[in-house]
DNA sequence: TATGAATGAGTATTCATTCAT
DNA sequence: AATGAATGAATACTCATTCAT
């Protein structure tokens, strides 16, 4: 390996590792409680060091939901429907999707707190967050239309308010389940992914009736 | 009328509008991009009166998540069920009762915004709004069992979950009908709060598969 | 004296003399070099007072030079030549405007540090320095076309490049007395005022050759 | 030709690039507008390979100073006046010299600017410009004072301050000529380095009076 | 009650310089 | 000779809070 390769791979974990310890904090304590002082601190670094790898604070940040909305979207990529069958196998085609999902939220759970919980940041970051959150309702209202297609959802529903519905659905229960808030004694927070992802799939296409 | 009177109720109504102020930019812009120069201004008054009336930027905030608190579990107390009845019975009152959460939430919507969106504020504050939110998944959960005892719905599912999902959605759709995020072309906005209710109560009932 | 008048009166003394101080450090040290931590100390203030009273480092160096420049627009107003005479009568009356205008220097030797010597700012700031200059040309060019129409200085010579030769003449003398450089010896910074303003008309009407 | 000799070739061709870049955004920026990582960039190499060529920022300011003067000093040196002759040889002398200052000043109106708008640099660098400046002003005194020994200029007048009065004048028509500021309809720019030398030499002869 | 001026701790960013390779 | 990454001191500006009047 050429002495400029090393020195580039040695560049780029610096790199990575001032994206994942700053997504931590951005998580856990927001944006602007996050100092980059904080960040340099953790990772050892000196202040300018920061800035030979980042344009400024606004920037690392954007770069993080960035990386985030791509590893999202290849998740339900591979989650997407593309022959009929029973009701069970697309209750069950379903389930296997929302676990999939929940393993990488539970898996990436900065990632996640900073796209759902928001931590209150600058408008550039919040839009590209709801960049993010729209990208992930359009794939699922592509599930479903192709669902209908296949005649397996019936027709005449409107796909845009089902996605938000069940995009709604699925936000929410990820957010409770990994940060709260729910009421205390839940045992929502104790459950596994593919529980929980049995329970949400009932949910939704069943609602509160289908047992 | 007295003159102190009078007074004190010139300076309520100081109050109150500087709350209303603090209210709509904690929700538009956040409570860390609103400044207090900022709320004083618009209520054009100087930057000590604020002081006067407050003890500081986060009582404020307390303050108006406080009432925020009372003023839903009012709504939410008046949809509460109290008889049996048919399924029927139980959608209609149901969509009734999210009718009316979705027409405060209308008439509220810096509030909700605050609620839902989080602005990212400080740990005080975010408890609150916890709180808050906890305080309407528990009584959706009163109602869930309620509704349980009534033989209203199927006996042996969890109530802790199913309140979940069920505030899931009505918090997500609340927060996507007001607020977005939302695919662009989606009806969802132009929707009228009680269109929303029966959609939402129909996907409550019977999921994606009920029509 | 209503106290809002003495209230203001007394922020205003205090405006003038952070802008004192400014302009003493900004000739004496140059504008990169001056903190706004270096003029409250010196003022005794605390840092937030300065942006109290001013918008911005630049905003008060922008401030200094335009009060200046109404200043010396004034001293040079005043010696405008208004009726015909003889060549001595000329001669006479500019050097009592130089003699004005030099004693306007030195009580001034900050000010015309600031705008003669230029201590390397920002483009703003620069301009402004610029325009002020320009104006004092411009206001000894109308001196020379006045002299030119009332038949006291021969026709056809162009003023605009005698106005420049003139206040380079000047400019570049005030600068040389009060702040260097010269040649070590020299005898220019013990004259006064009015020593240095027959040399300087001397020259100015008969040059070199004139004695 | 050695190899040590080619490299120590392409090596002081660099050192001479940076020299170059240096000079020109010192002057057009100020040196404290002007970054190191500017002056490599421009230069096509790496921060670090400046430092390998100078010792500091205020190094290669000084050298460029440096430069400047001795350059400077050949070009008056070369007007030196050494024999007797009429007014009318004096005035073409003076006026030859000033051509052969004024060619070289536009041929180096970096340098010029660096010298006479002077843009506020740091003590060292600031009392480097005098010097070279003082420099100047000596060489015309010593042309003065030889024209009163030949008898070609009135004795009695004090040469001190008349080079000061004439080193005004050069300097401030060099800097209005190449950089301003003059009054914006100003000939002066759109004159040649000679119709410069001719207006001035008059005026430095014979004063506003001379026609 | 209200004012407006003052306070001062807090922080993102810049940039000359160093250094291992 | 050259690279590019790292260093860290320096600094303008912000903003919640206080306080004399």
């Amino acid at each position: 390996m050429a002495r400029e390769e090393a020195n580039s791979k040695k560049s780029e974990e610096r790199r990575n590792e001032l994206l994942g310890i700053a997504l931590e904090r951005f998580a856990k304590y927001g944006y602007h409680n996050t100092k980059i002082s904080d960040i340099v601190q953790q990772a050892g670094v000196a202040q300018g060091t920061f800035y030979w790898h980042f344009k400024s604070k606004e920037a690392i940040a954007l770069e993080i939901i960035d990386n985030g909305k791509r590893e999202i979207a290849k998740v339900i990529e591979q989650g997407y429907r593309s022959h009929s069958g029973t009701v069970q196998d697309m209750v069950t085609a379903s389930e296997s999707l929302l676990a999939s999902l929940f393993r990488f939220a539970s898996q990436n759970r900065y990632l996640m707190e900073l796209l759902l919980v928001g931590t209150g940041t600058d408008d550039n970051i919040r839009y590209k967050v709801h960049e993010t959150r729209i990208e992930m309702e359009k794939a699922f209202q592509r599930n479903i239309e192709r669902a209908m297609e296949l005649n397996m959802l019936p027709q005449g529903i409107d796909s845009y308010i089902r996605a938000s519905l069940l995009v709604s659905l699925i936000e929410g229960i990820i957010a409770r389940w990994l940060f709260g808030p729910t009421v205390p004694e839940s045992p929502l927070t104790s459950k596994t992914a593919e529980q929980l992802a049995a329970e949400t799939a009932r949910f939704e296409f069943f609602g509160l009736l289908g047992i």
